[in-house]
DNA sequence: AAGTGATATAACCAAATGGTTAAACCAAAG
DNA sequence: CTTTGGTTTAACCATTTGGTTATATCACTT
């Protein structure tokens, strides 16, 4: 499936990766990391020289991989409803791989806000994309419905990634229910995420 | 505002609040939430004999406010959609007091299943209203449009959560966009919720 | 004023934690 | 075979952490 490269160094980034989503940077420790990755808690060091360098090399491979969905949004190629689809669909493959992901970058976030500041500069800077302002411009073109931009962004956001964070939690409500969760995650509920984008936004 | 006791109890259990919500049970640091309360830390022990007590106590009260907010549907003289307006008003009103509540919820019971199992059903119990089963009998009745309810649930409580939960990332999201968050939450989102919901149920 | 029980504190302890060091391992080059 | 360089480990260290204890303080009763 993905990539394995199985260099000691990415054993470590992957454990790193799994313990620093799960219990944040101070809730994780070296130990778990090294007994993941199966070396020595040594060799951390060697590679990584403190805690905080391997975390930060890890939450910026996340916030990396987390804006790097936006990309589509480049391709003014497509029309726009076109390029939403494609946006959803992104967003389920990463979340679908990394459910813990954008709860880690928010909760780290919300803890360390200069961790942000510094780094979501330089990706937006790269990308340059400006997504609500394209649509926008869409309204001024006519091209979609007039609504509030930023709005939509929100709820669109919402309907896609609360599922996933709140996995847990449906998992457990829908058995009460006599339903399983694997039967509205991902399929429906992307459905859904798509009729809600094109009610929305139709004129 | 809120009634403030101020016992040494109430405090040491705000901060416990407070610090456990920031960190989680493996990142919280005792010294830290004593030092909140402005006491000494040998009175959390005092109080509270380990930090796995205290921890339950709040993860108690956290899970019982965020169910509570679902006591509104067991009034059945209300018809069902005002009955839902009135549950979105209770969970704006829950999400601004406590905006990091879910994802401790959330978190917590991502990394500690069992907490879930045992409390979650003394409090279903305690309750006894199946709020699925409530919209599938309105469907029933003919009172709303036939859908999905669990995944009208699921995209609803999405639509309520998310935007409180990602709030560090939509505050500077929308500042880069030269708007802020403080024109959309709460007052527009719980807005385009009741729309979201008006439209999907109306028959 | 003296006694009493609950409340609070400083000083302390053992275990865990992030980090270091010196020595061992091991593949490739000479 | 020996050397050389990067890699890995066991043992260790200083600090932090959750938790305890002995002592002090305070509110209240007698």
């Amino acid at each position: 499936m993905t990539k394995i490269k199985d260099t000691t160094e990415e054993k470590i980034l992957n454990a790193a990766k799994e313990v620093f989503m799960k219990y944040g940077l101070y809730g994780a420790r070296m130990q778990d990391i090294a007994d993941i990755a199966k070396i020595n808690k040594a060799l951390l060091h060697y590679y990584f020289r403190s805690k905080e360098k391997l975390f930060d090399q890890v939450f910026s491979g996340a916030l990396h991989k987390y804006f790097q969905q936006m990309d589509v949004f480049s391709d003014a190629s497509l029309p726009i409803k076109e390029r939403l689809f494609k946006y959803v669909d992104n967003i389920f493959v990463f979340l679908e791989e990394y459910p813990q992901m954008s709860m880690f970058i928010i909760k780290e976030i919300g803890i360390n806000p200069d961790l942000f500041k510094d780094r979501v500069e330089a990706i937006k800077k790269n990308k340059g994309v400006n997504l609500i302002k394209i649509l926008d411009e869409e309204i001024a073109r006519g091209n979609i419905k007039k609504i509030d931009t930023a709005l939509f962004w929100i709820n669109m956001h919402s309907l896609c990634s609360y599922p996933f964070l709140a996995a847990p939690l449906f998992k457990h409500g829908l058995k009460a229910h006599h339903k399983e969760w694997s039967d509205y995650s991902p399929v429906k509920i992307k459905q859904s995420v798509k009729q809600f984008i094109e009610k929305t936004l139709s004129v």
